[in-house]
DNA sequence: GGTAACAAAATTGGCACCAATAATCTGATT
DNA sequence: AATCAGATTATTGGTGCCAATTTTGTTACC
């Protein structure tokens, strides 16, 4: 993702997005340079990087921190990928190649694969790479990347979202669901399944 | 804009966004750390949060640099800009209150006076406070805060946008056309004219 | 016991210097 | 003259230290 491969900012986002650390609390810069055995030059550019794309908070004198769990802002948050992802529905249709959809078809079954015989902890990178493979059919690839960030900054853990195993299912369904309607050019039935993936109306 | 108020980011943010620098060229720290007058330390994270939000681009072992002027990349970030803020046409009618829509047309008719008689050097600002205000009334505050981001992307300089005076008079009998979709409640509206307006399609 | 003022500790912010890497210049060789 | 190798310079990346600020702990006072 970052420019700079041998950072840390990756591995802190990671954490960030496995949800290692308690929301609302200090990222100290002390712990983190204990924690990723760096010095604290690379733990302030991570933070700052990581502050720029508001994946963490920001106040001065007093540090970085990370973003508490509330509802209202998720929700806000959720609302923004709805309308950008449902808003491209149209260019990913026009722009999905039949290998692609072959490839979209491929990781569908995968993540059904994996919801039922596991190993589950694969679950997020496998749904992650569906929904980039699906959104790179635009060729907009800073919207993708836009996209993800903000799914980072949806996502407080996996285990709020993939706790329940109805949930998980009816989401592999609704992925395999979703190739067919960019198999069948259906701009308007991806939009509307996308919707309702966003937004996990189950 | 940042948590940090005495920052320089936003100065630096600023006269990028005014097209200061050179498209493509390299943003080295010690100019900046001349040109602001300050250590550089605070340049090194004033860029680093600006490389956060993709404001500029960052190298390893190579440094900071203004994006160059891309027509591809810069219609890319449209689209997102696009289907963001149509995506909330709804919502926007949905949130304004009579109160809001005053001084929304009052912005308006502001931006058609400066467009008539001047400064122009603030048009920018107030096109800016009218959209944003417009997006206002969603209530959803990361996502004006990521179109202002967005929109920090695609306007290189000033100049490029706002040179036709045609294209800034139709500009602002748009904007009053938006006031007036908002007043009654006609979204489809709305987002047709936010569309053309965006895509400034003359 | 509770509170306010003060002191101590913890934490972030910034600066100066050095190391690592990249860019540029120089000159020898063909 | 063109090219390649090496040296020189320029630039970024990192470390350690200290200042500024905040937080925490302590003590006197009511």
């Amino acid at each position: 993702m970052s420019d700079d491969s041998d950072s840390i900012t990756d591995r802190l986002a990671e954490d960030l997005r496995a949800g290692l650390f308690t929301p609302g609390s200090w990222l100290k810069q002390v712990d983190l340079q204990d924690r990723y055995a760096v010095g604290r030059a690379p733990v302030r550019k991570a933070l700052e990087s990581l502050a720029g794309r508001r994946l963490i908070r920001y106040e001065k004198n007093r540090g970085y921190s990370v973003h508490p769990t509330d509802n209202d802002e998720t929700a806000q948050v959720l609302a923004i990928r709805l309308a950008i992802e449902t808003g491209f529905s149209e260019e990913i249709c026009a722009g999905a190649r039949p290998d692609t959809i072959a490839e979209l078809r491929n990781l569908a079954e995968q993540f059904a694969r994996i919801v039922r015989d596991g190993p589950f902890e694969r679950l997020y990178d496998t749904n992650l790479a569906f929904h980039r493979k699906l959104l790179l059919c635009t060729g907009n690839l800073h919207m993708v990347n836009l996209v993800d960030d903000l799914r980072l900054r949806t996502s407080p853990a996996p285990a709020s979202q993939w706790m329940d195993r109805a949930r998980i299912e009816r989401s592999a369904q609704e992925h395999l669901e979703m190739v067919l309607a960019v198999e069948m050019d259906d701009s308007m039935r991806l939009a509307s399944l996308m919707r309702q993936h966003i937004l996990q109306k189950v």
